[in-house]
DNA sequence: GGCAACCCGGTACCTGACTACAGGGCGTTA
DNA sequence: TAACGCCCTGTAGTCAGGTACCGGGTTGCC
């Protein structure tokens, strides 16, 4: 009569699949649960809040080694805002490389879409031939 | 005394690893070449600029299938340059859609960072309890 | 107590683009 | 003809983040 959720009750109201709740343990982002005497995990509803902060993180960019980092500073009692502020601003900047990088790849692709008129062959497409140069 | 070329060359003078010209070619990227009589692969200078186009490509964005698109619209007699300027728009909007998420990503992080005067313990931390918000 | 629905651990598979390794053969030069 | 470097095939491993499958055990409800 515990309030205590199975694995897939957690991932359910998480979000996610159940064997994704399982990764996550074996990957450590979500501490090992009590069992029951059977062998079930036993979950109470902090589990749910780690794996959407888990989520969270991921869409902000973060790969789980990093959310782990950021989980690790968390649990420390010592961890300082300021190192999870620079793991953010490190984030940002490598976003911001990666928007760079796309960016590169979009103004060269609209160039060469641009130039080139959609008409006749490919013999004569000019975005043919730009892959083509030497 | 011929100008054919090994594997090693091949790879060499297009710049990638000489596994990757043979994984090129399991994908149909590449023709096979004629052989020696020893067994030895034989290419002409073609192959390089083959694999050159296929690098431009990929550095524009495109994936090896779609890579593979285009070499077939190249190699098709009937293959109007209309369909690979749809293929380089239909590109253009996928990396657009990307910068528009890594975009997403950055502006949160940012007012995150900004918010977070990266004073104290991590236990007040704003972007941690943003990300732990239910 | 029967049965469906669920969970267990362990292992294997997926995408994409390579890259590495093992064990053996070829090519060229001395 | 020996030696050395390069090439051959085939298989397996890498990265990230899961997802699927299997044979078996557990829970909970009627």
């Amino acid at each position: 009569m515990s309030t205590a959720l199975t694995t897939g009750e957690v991932a359910d109201r998480a979000g996610v699949n159940l064997q994704t709740v399982r990764y996550y343990e074996r990957r450590g982002l979500i501490p090992e649960p009590p069992r029951s005497a059977g062998g079930f995990r036993q979950y109470g509803p902090d589990a749910v809040r780690r794996i959407r902060f888990v989520k969270r993180a991921q869409e902000l960019g973060f790969s789980l080694d990093e959310v782990d980092e950021l989980l690790t500073l968390r649990a420390d009692a010592d961890g300082q805002a300021a190192e999870v502020r620079e793991l953010a601003l490190a984030k940002v900047d490598d976003i911001a490389g990666k928007i760079r990088d796309l960016e590169r790849m979009r103004a060269s692709l609209d160039a060469l879409a641009a130039a080139c008129g959609g008409q006749g062959s490919t013999a004569d497409c000019s975005i043919l031939h730009a892959l083509d140069d030497d």
